[in-house]
DNA sequence: CATGAATGAGAGTTCATTCAT
DNA sequence: GATGAATGAACTCTCATTCAT
């Protein structure tokens, strides 16, 4: 596949993106890609067999940006309750954000094929960030700024706490104040306070 | 329509229930429904116009004897958190039941259907959750059970927490090893060891 | 069949006839019928078999009505041109009448169901017509008040007239105003004006 | 849509025309089309979404071809009662050609489709006709060769008498006499004979 | 007689997928 | 590579008609 190839998969990956992002996963169709791509219906089997893969791959577009994200972050100087927050920060930016946000094709990707292994996007994800905060809490821990808790049980609540906003605000709906409550409750549970 | 067809239809929403778990809410149609009912293509719309009424009564139905189990729970005579205990084994019983629940097809259903105004099912249960839980806590604080958390804030990360965990069990799976560490780090923030 | 039959058949006619006005022919499906009577699925075919039939029987109670209108015109004692110009006034009401009309589920049934032999509904109501305005074009060229014109000849046409505005004013519309001119142009190639 | 879609777009309409021929406009179905074009169901909608836009576009068809005939009969040279005569032979054709025609679709569409505004098909091919056949009687008032009649209203009562009889030749049946016997009714009340 | 639940045929419509050009 | 016409499977939904009660 040419470099000229390269370019029209990620032209489409782009398109795509927005068009789940629209729509959720399981309401995109083949044709309303090709619609939103302004290709040819045979054009687009060319380059992917199905909504599923063109999916995939924007996941992974997905990821590799979101990693720098997370490296741009770490990067700062700073103490660990500081970079908790900038986290924390940055969450409920997502969490908030109603458009430009594929939460909901995500899970419902993944309520159709969840992952048998280990080694799948969404759990490594997760685990990603998990860890990430473990660090930083161990970090915490061990230069007095935080209680003493079980850094990686704890990494893994804020996480959940975090997942169940998310889904909470598709479905229920969620306001700026209760993020802040939540993560304050968090911080609280955290930061020893002289 | 008489005794005999609310009984079809309780009939109906029995087995639609079954098929929803098995498969979700968008990838049921009105002909796997009647195909699970063994009913004729057209008896099926003498009761239910869609696949969304249907799921909608399922709901209902649901939500009935959620209620129930709710009440038994809190009629109990015991500590405050003997009751939370009891609440998240109970809960912790739902989150790894693999088979017979309904979350994937609520998800998906509330994922398109986000409701617009307070009055809805699934934010209803919810708030009434966090409500119960709520209760619970300040129950438990002003008896001296408890640290003097903000009842609110905290019933509401518990509920996050699970809300979190059961969509995480959806996509990427969950051990109960992982939902015993959570809900000890839920009790652990609450209770007082002497 | 007892006399609470006929009754209960009679009220069904009533019903349809509004049914067929409403919706002309072939929009009407038994359900349509059934519903606006309030009887049972099943009870309409304990007296009719389909919309032909109830349609043919609701022709036949129109057309016993509309005799008796005839003859009391007839019986006028007046001259041709009077008796004529009633007539016409008459048609002009029907004609201008958007509601309570059973013409185009007429022509619709009459379409699908042209007669083949002599005697049927249509052709007999029409022929009928002519008849009589040929007697009376008979009876005005015979005393002197009309010309000389040919009695059937030109009784058909006034018919087809009426007939060709009939259908205009249930497809493209028609004006009072235009109907009188016709009318009256009609009137003019008959009277002697002195 | 490239010019291989127009051919096969006229082929559609062409055997659809054949279709609402026999068949009139509200008995045929997609399917009915689908079968006679000898294509698969989803191929029609390529092109056409309805029945009624189907007709609509056989409607546009056959008016172009109409308006021919009409252009070749104007530039005759010939009296105005002769280009008549030839008018009304035409019409004779057609009212008792049984085939190949779409009488009964146009009024079955038009029933249910009455337009309100001024400008659609029916009503401005009727009124065309109706002028056509005016200036025609003013030609023929102005020679000498018609009596001194209202060109506007003999006009229209042409056409009344033309669709009267259209409408009766699919309901009730007409003979050749019958039309004959009308249109020279019609002569004689505009030619002065000598 | 009367009811109305139940059936199943059939129409409409949308898309994933293929394939000749 | 790229196009877009064509196919056919799958779903939705509506009624005429039957039949047990």
């Amino acid at each position: 596949m040419g470099e000229k190839s390269i370019q029209k998969k990620e032209y489409i990956l782009t398109v795509a993106r927005e068009v789940f992002i629209e729509k959720g996963y399981k309401n995109v169709t083949m044709k309303d890609i090709v619609e939103a791509c302004n290709i040819s219906r045979g054009g687009l089997y060319l380059y992917f067999e199905s909504t599923k893969e063109i999916f995939l791959n924007v996941l992974q577009m997905e990821a590799q940006e979101t990693d720098d994200v997370f490296a741009s972050e770490i990067t700062e100087e700073a103490g660990a309750g500081d970079i908790l927050a900038l986290f924390l920060k940055e969450q409920k930016k997502e969490l908030l954000r109603k458009k430009n946000n594929l939460t909901v094709a995500i899970y419902e990707y993944f309520f159709e094929n969840k992952p048998k292994g280990k080694a799948n996007l969404i759990r490594t994800q997760f685990e990603e960030a998990v860890s990430i905060i473990e660090q930083l809490i161990r970090a915490g821990v061990e230069n007095g700024e935080f209680y003493n808790v079980d850094p990686e049980v704890t990494a893994r609540n804020i996480m959940y706490v975090i997942e169940g906003m998310k889904v909470a605000s598709k479905t229920m709906g969620i306001t700026g104040e209760i993020v802040d409550q939540q993560f304050l409750h968090i911080m609280q549970g955290l930061i020893i306070e002289e």
